[in-house]
DNA sequence: ACCTACCCTGACAGTTTCCGACAGGATCAC
DNA sequence: GTGATCCTGTCGGAAACTGTCAGGGTAGGT
């Protein structure tokens, strides 16, 4: 364990030293070279630290990774562990690991009477009817609205008519009943509403749309809200 | 870094499980052989880690509050995120507003860009159908379970004969599209459920039922489980 | 006392990751 | 433009890690 011992000794580093801090001070400081300092800045960014990054200058701490605890009144308490546990229901596997996961970080800072309300929340959520799973694809869908990159599907619609469709994902949802992609669609040149179910080969492509999922997902929803009627599916 | 990631993992693994948790049950969820995983736990104890191993029953994690939380994976933030946007849109006026606060504290202790990946998360939930805004007694209702006192109450059943009751609040449902409340029924002698809408003159009575209120939650929702047939209504 | 179910550790060959040295490109402040 | 630094790729060698196998020990239940 001695590489992650070095990387919290080296974010101790940077904290305690002035900043701007070099490369060559941090990799003295932690008895390492300089390829392998920058090497474990990566690491630590990999890993969630905010490190600025200045050449000529050197480096600064711009957010520190250290969690303070919480305090949650009981109904909060409730609140999230209702949210989390109609997430694990969702059918979808990774959301459901995840959201396990990220009730286990907050009981865990919980002092332990709330952490047994926590478990024993008054709240619950069950579904008699079983969820679709999800389909595989739905985790490189997350992935590519994530980065912000453009998808390549073959999309079956209602007549069962399969095309070849260049995409933007901008979300997924959940709605009536079944798992949505919300996107705009390049054969359509207009936002368009695809079932998960009736996706197919969805590939990752190289294409960015970087920076406009957020404004154009606002539009997106603006035009669902504003409609009386379901704007045309896929 | 995929053995410190794993090592975290493994962390998170045990404060999810049920403990006593055994070598193989972790081996298996952190995909590595028994003996990694041996090994695992020897680097967990040497960072100081209290996690105590008993032949022939499995480890236990004694939680140091010297441990520091972990910091949430994307996947975690969607997971919040869209756990308490269900939330927010359950007709629960003050469970809404505890998810939003819920939702605000979490946020705040986000490094900038995850903040920003937790307010645009992908996920995202929309109801189209509004839900009836949750009755006034909720919030009194969950206060009873969560003090493990009884109610009193008058209830209008599917005739429209209403019944005066005192119950034993065991849990808050949405269910069958309505909000019900799963109940022990001291007219009936038996566990049941009462529609929210349903139920008058709701008053906290000095009654207590603690601790039963967990067994007895265990025990109605065994039945629910083990019956094809729903239960029979108040 | 016996049995079951597990924790625990050492050795070994093969695999994977990490290291420092070197090279070269990019960026920022003055 | 210059100086100081960040940044990233490549390479051969070193270090760490892995799973398999073997064998010993312990707690709880009967």
């Amino acid at each position: 364990m001695a590489r992650a011992d070095r990387l919290l000794r080296l974010i101790d580093t940077m904290r305690r030293l002035p900043q701007p801090v070099t490369a060559a001070r941090l990799a003295e400081e932690t008895g390492v070279s300089e390829r392998s300092l920058y090497r474990d800045i990566a690491s630590l960014r990999a890993s969630g630290a905010l490190i600025d990054g200045a050449a000529g200058l050197g480096y600064t701490l711009t957010e520190d990774p250290a969690l303070p605890p919480q305090m949650f009144t009981r109904l909060e308490v409730e609140a999230l562990m209702l949210g989390l546990a109609e997430v694990r229901l969702s059918g979808d596997a990774d959301l459901a690991r995840a959201a396990e996961m990220a009730g286990a970080k907050i009981t865990a800072t919980l002092p332990e009477r709330v952490q047994r309300q926590a478990i024993h929340a008054v709240q619950q959520t069950y579904r008699f009817e079983k969820r679709t799973p999800a389909p595989a694809h739905l985790g490189l869908i997350r992935e590519a609205a994530w980065e912000e990159r453009a998808l390549d599907i073959t999309y079956r619609d209602r007549d069962d008519a399969c095309t070849a469709r260049r995409i933007l994902p901008l979300s997924v949802v959940f709605l009536d009943r079944s798992l949505m992609c919300l996107a705009w669609c390049g054969l359509r040149q207009d936002f368009r509403r695809f079932h998960l179910h009736r996706m197919a080969d969805v590939t990752l492509t190289t294409e960015s749309f970087r920076p406009r999922r957020v404004p154009m997902l606002r539009e997106f929803l603006r035009q669902l809200r504003g409609e009386t009627s379901a704007p045309p599916p896929a």
